[in-house]
DNA sequence: AACATTTATCGTATATTTACGATATATAAG
DNA sequence: CTTATATATCGTAAATATACGATAAATGTT
C-alpha cells in the first residue's frame, strides 16, 4: 500500500455532510424511546408501526413522528407491504456509523 | 454451549444504568456544538475551557453548559490545573461506548 | 488583604422537542 | 364504491434545550 492509499485508509476526517449525518445519527438515537425502537427494528426487522406502536406506551402519532426522524438520520427504512409500512434498519448506514464511531474517537 | 452461556457470551443487554448512560453519551454528541467539542478534546486533551470558548463562536457561559453535559454523560472529565480547569476526554469510558456501539448494533 | 483571572451558576428569553387528539391519506377487502 | 385498516400529517400544549448577560465562587498574584 503507498503513502496516499494508507493516509486514504486511516482518514479521519468527514465531509460537511457526512459530519451533519454522523450528529443526526446520534441526535436520533440519544432520545430513550427511538433507542428502543432501533433495538425493536434490530430484533424484529420488518416489523410494521402497529407492531411498534403495541410495543410501546405512546401513541400512533408519537411513533409515526420518531420513527421520522429516524428516517432522515437515514438509520431506518419504511416501505410499503401491502396496506402497511414496513420498518428496517438500514443495515449499511449502520455500518457507516459503527466505523465512523471507530475511526473518529 | 447451553442457550444460557451462548446469550451470556455474546452479551447485548446492558442493565439498566448501563443503557440510561449508553443513551446519554448519544444524546450528549447529538448535538453539533458538544461534538465540535469532542473533537476538540480528542485533539487538544487537557485544554482547558478558555481554549475551547475561544475554538467556539458561543458565550463561555454556554460552553459551561455544554461542558456540564458532557462531564453528565460520563464523556469528559474536568480538573483543576492551577487557576484554570483542564478537560479531557475520560479514555476509558469512550472505549466502553466504542465497544457498545459495535456489540449492540 | 485586594485584585485579576478563570470557571460555574443563576435568571431568563427563545427555540426545539415531545406528546397528544383529530384528521387526512392510502391501500385492501367486501 | 363503500368500508375497514394502517400510517402520516396537522395543530397545539407542555417540557426540555440552548443561548446569553450578570454574577458568584475559586484560585493565583501583587
Amino acid at each position: 500500500m503507498n503513502e496516499l492509499k494508507e493516509k486514504f485508509a486511516e482518514n479521519k476526517t468527514l465531509s460537511r455532510l457526512e459530519r451533519e449525518r454522523f450528529i443526526a445519527m446520534f441526535k436520533a438515537m440519544g432520545n430513550p424511546i427511538r433507542y428502543e425502537m432501533m433495538e425493536y427494528m434490530l430484533k424484529f426487522p420488518g416489523c410494521n408501526t402497529t407492531n411498534i406502536v403495541d410495543h410501546l406506551p405512546i401513541a400512533q402519532a408519537t411513533v409515526s413522528q420518531h420513527l421520522k426522524v429516524l428516517k432522515e438520520a437515514g438509520l431506518v427504512s419504511g416501505e410499503f407491504e401491502g396496506p402497511a409500512t414496513c420498518y428496517c434498519l438500514i443495515d449499511e448506514n449502520v455500518k457507516w456509523f459503527k466505523e465512523t464511531v471507530q475511526k473518529i474517537f
